[in-house]
DNA sequence: GGCCATTGCGCAATGT
DNA sequence: CACATTGCGCAATGGC
């Protein structure tokens, strides 16, 4: 599913982003005014900007314009692609952690059927020894509920 | 680096698309004549088509188109509302495997701790029985009274 | 003050 | 046919 999908008569590629940049400069020049006030959601007000001084209204004609905007598209293209690539790690990682959880699940599984087998016969030994000898030590009868 | 960010005046902010979007549509009525017809890359010309055919150029004065984008505008949006937040799911997730493996490993290191000392206890078991002494130990001499 | 990085957004193609 | 996803470009903004 989702392959990349390069639309054939795709604008994005290098150059031909034509289209939409012809559309947006011979439709509109530079924009007209923006902000209308208005401005529904919250609406701020804008400041009081005009644009008196802008550097520059910047035409989308301007060398320098299109300079920026491909550097742009680059930046935007590259950013995009590490927080993929980022995103995908997270999800590498969630497996990662998830089969060492299960190793370790094993591993207490183990150890805890050891364990029991020992406590077992040690209990058998005391028996042994209280009905003939000895207890061995009294001392470390405690039995250590220390799990949970 | 990089927080959030949650621009307080952002332009981007829903209101303020207006600009854009009354921008396309003021701006242009319906794309000139797009597709270069070269289009560089690795571009497919266009067929010859025209808009005879197809299902019809939809001209961006329609209501319909404008309806079309609205909706998809919104279908967009949640989608990547969506998107984002199962990111953030996953990392969460990350974070919580994490601590249970924290857990599970203490859990090890005590079942470890506590088969080691059994095992020694058994081990010195061994011993005394190999040696054939029973040294329950000195001070416990219940029956030795040897007197003195 | 410029430059790249991020981010919200709309568009269009494509997938379901 | 409607909605969902995805690549892409634009513009604003964050950060150095």
């Amino acid at each position: 599913m989702s392959k990349i999908s390069q639309p054939a008569s795709s604008p994005g590629v290098n150059g031909i982003s034509v289209i939409h940049t012809q559309a947006h400069a011979s439709g509109l020049q530079q924009v007209p005014q923006l902000v209308p006030a208005g401005s529904g959601g919250g609406g701020k007000a804008v400041p009081p900007s005009k644009q008196s001084k802008k550097s520059s209204p910047l035409d989308r004609n301007s060398d320098e314009y299109r300079q920026r905007r491909e550097r742009n598209n680059m930046a935007v293209k590259k950013s995009r692609l590490k927080s993929k690539q980022k995103a995908q790690d997270t999800l590498q990682r969630v497996n990662q952690l998830k089969e060492e959880n299960e190793r370790l699940e094993a591993k207490i599984k183990l150890l805890t059927k050891e364990l029991s087998v020992l406590k077992d016969l040690f209990l058998e030994h005391a028996h042994n020894l209280a009905d003939n000898v000895q207890p061995i030590s009294t001392e470390n009868t405690s039995s250590d509920n220390t799990g949970q």
